[in-house]
DNA sequence: GAGGTAAGCGGACCGCTGGTCCGTATCGTA
DNA sequence: TACGATACGGACCAGCGGTCCGCTTACCTC
């Protein structure tokens, strides 16, 4: 532990006193100058952090006084992006919100889940790209695998819930998104219908108990 | 091109002519370090090539020439482990042979490859944390993917095999098994139970046409 | 066994990356 | 306007994967 840290108050969300002017707009430059050249590069791993510092025309020291590392910056950038999903699974209104009946809600969380990956691809490849465990380590994951956990809790007969949270979630993962997109020319609509049939066949046929609408 | 390649004639399999004596068995040196290397730290990113050459007694050089790159040296550890399993499931006895029918042979294959990841943590980690697109770009995945895509065809009335291959094998990806294991405290037995679990609920029930043994 | 030859060796070397330091410029405030 | 705190930026560093080239060594031939 560093007597004094010499770098890095890791800043994650900007919270705390109130920041200064000219931080705050250099903070907006970098997140634009990195999302932009994330999306130009096929490949995340081509976007160096000088790259970004240049394009967003300030120091490195800018980019890693604010958002600590490589991994604070594209965690930053995937949570802007992603919090409007996460907060219309959160309390927003059905098919995504908490008062969704389960078969229903389920589908419609991974449908989403899918369509932010399909959408960010560049982001999402980034950010599970970015070490060992990366997905599950830190961040969003948590997060999703409890709401789906949640859900799928309520199904009745469903012996695994917290297991088949994890594995609906990996059918969603980004590099296998990539991966049927790109070299096996799925088309958005058709891996849609995919997810959507793999989770109705895991979920089983909705019941009177479960789910309180017609199908 | 180069005019005359100064180093990498890959040697991916020491195919061809004949290796000398001392190449066979600094390759064979290097493997075992490595692997001991991998093994003794948790995450493979602080293994490095120099590591691995120190341990084998070799220089780097050799490592790169036997190998190409990281990856290749990798790929090849990899697959040394793996080839049991993989010539069990290409041509062995039930459970894990062509012969086996469906619903008995999809969940003995997710079993084996996941018992494999348990048992090779950190070589699943390593291959699996490559690069983007990792897993599914190369080496072992297609070969999988196809042999489980094979298998669930002959089940009548599931919707996509070739979906459900991949979800499935989604299912057993290194990192998940690692943050299963490591995290959630999971044992060994409860992860293959659930798994098992998930995929029978994927397969449905088996049917006369389908699979000819009673369960 | 001796000698020629090419395959193989190793470690100094390179380019590049993520990450840090510190003198300087700018912001917010009185 | 003057002053302290905050943030800036680019030179800098350590460590990585990967390469080069002069030297060693195994193999083949006679």
């Amino acid at each position: 532990m560093p007597e004094r840290t010499p770098l890095t108050p890791p800043t994650p969300p900007p919270s705390g006193p109130k920041p200064r002017a000219d931080a705050a707009r250099n903070r907006e430059a970098v997140l634009a100058a990195a999302d932009r050249l994330f999306a130009e590069h096929d490949s995340p791993g081509t976007v160096t952090m000088a790259d970004i510092a240049a394009a967003a025309g300030v120091g490195k020291a800018t980019l890693f006084r604010g958002f600590g590392d490589r991994t604070g910056l594209i965690r930053a950038l995937h949570e802007t992006r992603l919090a409007p999903i996460r907060q219309a699974a959160e309390d927003g209104p059905p098919p995504l919100g908490p008062t969704t009946p389960p078969h229903e809600r389920v589908p419609a969380l991974l449908d989403a889940l899918l369509c932010f990956k399909l959408d960010n691809r560049h982001l999402a490849l980034a950010l599970e790209g970015i070490g060992n465990d990366s997905p599950y380590a830190a961040g969003h994951y948590p997060h999703w695998h409890t709401t789906l956990r949640t859900a799928l809790e309520q199904i009745p007969d469903l012996p695994t819930p917290d297991f088949t949270a994890h594995a609906l979630l990996a059918a969603t993962r980004a590099d296998l998104v990539e991966h049927l997109t790109g070299h096996e020319n799925l088309t958005r609509e058709q891996l849609r219908s995919r997810l959507a049939e793999f989770t109705a066949r895991v979920l089983g046929p909705p019941t009177e108990t479960s789910d309180h609408r017609e199908t």
